[in-house]
DNA sequence: TTCGATGCAAAGAATTTGCACGCCA
DNA sequence: TGGCGTGCAAATTCTTTGCATCGAA
């Protein structure tokens, strides 16, 4: 949205395809799809999410090849999954560290909304400290009801 | 392990038969054997490995009972999802306050880890005030290494 | 005796894999 | 030109459902 949203947005893409690169792969149609369909997302998807969303977009990917390419971002750190209890795994991209979010999920409706809250980013670094694991990341979802299916 | 553990056993394997009879539901062997499996656990387990725990108990109850069972538990609320990123979904016991806790995760051989922190809690229960959800539960993964695997 | 509870087997749904063809480097 | 990337379809895996039978109240 802003120029430094748009410019984040950028550097995720180049730092993808460098990414995707130094570790030895192509460039190919359905992957690029993939990362330009992300770039822009603000909030997490489901693979059959992305891939209506390209097919609407004129943009055909098979499901496997969706799969396959969200398979590669992760393991390169660029997208990761987010387990929202729902049936599927929705995935977003990684996004610099201003940007890091969690999510709410609509137990009535299924909506997901992210949120960001730096006591809770405190508590859990913290905490990180104190814990017998060596944390490289965490995840954090609230469930309940979103104002219209509590109204 | 101590007796007020036991207690708290006690009390929730009582209050889910009562919570199931309550709700209409008869006593049958399978529910009968899985909340006595649950009772005892202290981590979430998976379909598969409480139907293999049943199974080396010499209670062999069938895989679709067991998901049946969690389903009616899981609506009752006595037993809670626990999603850790890994493939199958974990279930444990709704425990008492004070046993409240959440999970770490190795990435490297997958054991599940327990933990509690009341600085963390109170960060969540805070930040459920200030949020355009009515919160009910909430969930926390830290995944990382663990010693084993760090090392 | 009446229904819910359970086991078995088949169905479903999400995700992964095998294979052949097309395109990037 | 050699492989990697992709689509298609089959295969897997976890979970759910249909149905007949068993057992609790």
């Amino acid at each position: 949205m802003s120029a430094l949203a748009s410019a984040d947005h950028a550097d995720w893409v180049a730092r993808a395809e460098d990414a995707l690169a130094a570790a030895g792969y192509r460039r190919g149609g359905a992957r690029r799809a993939v990362l330009e369909l992300l770039e822009d997302q603000s909030c997490a998807l489901t693979a059959v999410e992305i891939e209506d969303a390209l097919r609407a977009a004129k943009r055909r990917v098979s499901r496997a090849s969706v799969y396959r390419v969200l398979d590669e971002l992760e393991r390169l750190r660029l997208v990761q999954r987010v387990e929202t209890g729902q049936a599927m795994v929705r995935y977003e991209r990684v996004c610099s560290h201003h940007e890091h979010h969690h999510h709410l999920v609509c137990d009535g409706c299924g909506v997901i909304i992210p949120f960001s809250d730096d006591a809770l980013e405190q508590a859990i670094s913290s905490l990180s400290e104190r814990v017998p694991l060596t944390v490289s990341e965490h995840e954090i979802v609230l469930r309940g009801a979103c104002r219209d299916c509590a109204a």
